[in-house]
DNA sequence: CCTTGACCTTCCAGTAACTGGAAGCCTTAT
DNA sequence: ATAAGGCTTCCAGTTACTGGAAGGTCAAGG
């Protein structure tokens, strides 16, 4: 199967499934005439891929899970570590885009927004003293 | 004032102040010797471009809020403008975040995660009909 | 047989916002 | 005289692609 036919069984464009290739996350074979041709196993791991980064998993997890993946003889609990740390850094940025929020809703609904240069914004950012 | 002191005073890495000379966001004068020169000006562009980065504000958006800064005559709107953009897209990379959490948060507690390979995470990842 | 269009290839550059490191100059203190 | 610390520039690397240019391949239509 040529890369066009993978990039829709898979989800992914083109142009990052080469660039999977280039950092060896799914290697195809090669045709005659140049031309990248994935197996069925192939795309199946492509579309793991896709999943995994869909739930926000980096490249090297995606990595690190993949060869779990094929791995028979793996532990689950490996898999659940990977998860599981995912997860913190999942919830550490939603505490520090809570926080953020919840700063800026404050300014934002102290400012009147008319054409009159006074701004709680910019004086908050401008500082105590200023 | 030198790089040194300017990175005290503004809380950012020396690196960062130059790298901020490099994109024009804050341009300092140079001296005999050609170490760059921080006026108190300067320096206060600087904290005021800290604390918006700490709010979340990409550096251009930074940029356009210095120049409202240092405008007497701007109009609270546009900084109110740029402010409710930003917090938009707070909201949705929270409300991304959440539901990734949710979804890796289920699997994860499906997972034994202990040294038998069967695993919840994986078998979803690989997709409904493997 | 030739051309057109849809594929495919490689390579280069750019994105955001820094960060690290190397090589070397300036200044001050010992 | 030299050592330490701060300053300079420049180059490369980070993450995960994405866009584009120049050109090869293939199947269908005239």
């Amino acid at each position: 199967m040529n890369i066009g036919d993978a990039a829709k069984q898979s989800g992914l464009p083109a142009k990052t499934i080469r660039y999977y290739e280039e950092i060896s996350l799914v290697v195809p074979g090669r045709s005659d005439n140049g031309y990248r041709t994935y197996s069925p196993t192939d795309v199946h791991k492509l579309q793991f891929v896709q999943r995994a980064r869909g739930l926000g998993f980096s490249v090297e997890d995606c990595r690190a899970l993949l060869s779990l993946y094929e791995d028979d003889h793996r532990a689950s609990a490996d898999v659940k570590a990977i998860a599981t740390e995912h997860l913190s850094e999942i919830e550490a940025k939603i505490a520090e885009l809570k926080a953020l929020h919840k700063t800026l809703k404050h300014l934002v609904d102290h400012c009147h927004g008319d054409d009159r240069p006074h701004c709680p914004i910019i004086d908050d950012l401008a500082g105590p003293d200023h």
